[in-house]
RNA sequence: GCCCCGGUCGUCUAGCGGUCCAGGACGUCAGCCCUUCAAGCUGAAGAUCACGGGUUCGAAUCCCGUCCGGGGCACCA
């Protein structure tokens, strides 16, 4: 947003350093997701651009350099410390309650000797020294000067022993690179941002504008993640979130105009957007919240689009409406649309609310049929008479259904609710259900009169064998 | 344990020394509307601005301490 603002470039990079922990499909399912959200990049893996490639696994040897030329420079050092003797010292760290950190143990080693090692194909890597006292301080764009202590912070790995970099590496040999001018992070990352300095300072690059965005946690204020069951944002979609909707709000996670405006459009928090407004405390993820947003944003469709982002729902195998109904009749749905608008806080709530409107027999029953304080008599009085109306009113539409069962509930003595229940449970087979008479216009005569016929048998067969 | 960053209604937030006995939104509750459920409208409850000290004529706003919460301390990002 802030790209988009200031008129800069939004770059994406694969940050996959990690083979042990690569996961097939995983870039895809993230660029889709950013798609889907409409966060359109200028530059990036599938796009391509000026500063390419764009996934780190490919510029192996940038990171290589920069590493041989921070070794060569006295700002690093090999190492050949085991896993095992790593872990043991910790471990004794932890028993002497010390901080937790590498021990420099190689740092007073004869270079000479571990290169050697090195080229006889040691497990190798290159690790930073980091200066044993003093300070470093820099601005962070949300939270103002940070200063952290060099002592707290152990000589750490850029280049591992299979000859990738750590994040640490790869992310300031890139963003000088590929000349990032802010880098947005979350705020886990800040502690890290000192060594990113050091690696800056002494490959003689300046570093960018930090900006360190609060953390969005759990409902039991614990970072999001997926041991608490963080949805990602495919999780969202299947669930019928609307793409500008979730954008929305997320948008307002951390960050507020300075007004009172809340359901905005992508263009007015584009050009509302400001860096210094964003909040420097956590927030919780609230979802009670974005379903009202999604609802709002779903009332503002008109009827012929959420017909349209409906009919994956309506039509999918899972939570869909029965499968006979596919392809889909959009001319039909549009028509439906408006009974169930208001009703919706996503998309996916939508087939269990419709779905009596496209079978051709509905489930009933008979103690539904029957509402509260009316006999089984007079309901099915009433129901024989309503079949009359059904029959013979002209036209078939809203306004004289409404017309003539009004005044049948009256001639009858029963309240409009008792009425209108009964002959909802009939034609819909639910005690709860979008307005009958706009129902009962869509499905037409046959299929009402078929309905509350086959609810008065129901009624009958009940009253001979009781 | 050490380091860093936070702390305004349950939640998201406005607030930048007086206009704040703190405003808006979600949620909750009540009423209206009403054929059910929603939506909509109206109203209400809900924050001693974490706590304690300063500074100041005056502090939610500035300073210090305490407490609480979170994050970080890997050959993970």
């Amino acid at each position: 947003m802030d790209a988009a603002r200031t008129g800069g470039r939004f770059i994406v990079r694969i940050e996959d350093t990690d083979q042990a922990r690569l996961v097939p499909g995983a870039v895809e399912a993230i660029l889709s997701s950013l798609r889907w959200l409409g966060l359109d990049w200028d530059e990036g893996p599938d796009v391509g651009g000026p500063h390419a490639p764009y996934i780190q696994s490919e510029r192996r040897e940038l990171y290589q350099e920069a590493a041989d030329r921070l070794v060569e420079s006295g700002a690093a050092y090999l190492c050949d410390c085991s896993p095992v003797r790593l872990d043991e010292v910790r471990k004794r760290q932890e028993a002497l309650k010390l901080p937790p950190g590498y021990d420099g143990h190689c740092r007073r080693r004869d270079p000479e000797e571990l290169s050697a090692a090195r080229r006889a194909g040691a497990a190798v890597v290159v690790r930073m020294k980091v200066p044993p006292a003093g300070e470093v301080t820099f601005v962070d764009l949300v939270r103002g000067k940070v200063r952290f202590s060099w002592a707290t912070i152990s000589d750490f790995v850029i280049l591992k022993s299979d000859g990738f970099p750590t994040y640490h590496l790869a992310v300031v040999v890139d963003d000088h690179a590929m000349q990032i001018s802010h880098v947005m992070r979350a705020e886990e990352w800040i502690a890290s941002t000192p060594r990113h300095i050091l690696i800056h300072e002494n490959l003689g690059y300046t570093l960018p504008t930090m900006v360190h965005l609060p953390l969005l946690l759990a409902p039991d204020r614990s970072k999001l993640s997926k041991r608490h069951g963080a949805t990602s944002v495919t999780e969202f979609r299947d669930e019928g979130c609307l793409p500008e909707a979730l954008f929305n709000f997320l948008a307002l996670m951390g960050w507020s105009p300075g007004d009172d405006r809340e359901v905005m459009t992508r263009e007015e928090i584009v050009e509302a957007f400001w860096l210094a407004r964003i909040k420097d405390s956590p927030a919780i993820f609230d979802r009670q919240k974005l379903e009202w947003m999604n609802g709002v944003y779903i009332r503002k469709l008109a009827p012929r689009q959420l017909a349209e982002r409906l009919a994956p729902f309506l039509e999918r195998h899972q939570g869909g409406l029965p499968p006979a109904i596919t392809p889909l009749d959009l001319d039909y749905l549009e028509k439906v649309v408006p009974l169930i608008q208001d009703r919706l806080k996503g998309l996916a709530e939508a087939a269990p609310l419709i779905d009596f409107m496209y079978v051709d027999e509905v489930s009933v029953k008979l103690e539904e049929l029957v509402q509260k304080g009316v006999t089984a008599e007079s309901a099915s009085t009433a129901l024989t008479r309503s079949m009359e109306i059904l029959r013979g009113v002209e036209p078939f539409d809203h306004e004289s259904l409404d017309r003539r069962f009004r005044a049948l509930a009256e001639e009858l003595g029963l309240k409009t609710g008792q009425l209108f229940g009964a002959l909802r449970v009939a034609i819909t087979g639910k005690v709860v259900a979008p307005p009958l008479f706009e129902t009962m216009a869509i499905l037409g005569r046959d299929r009402c009169v078929a309905r509350v016929e086959k609810a008065l048998d129901l009624m009958t067969r009940a009253a001979v064998q009781p």
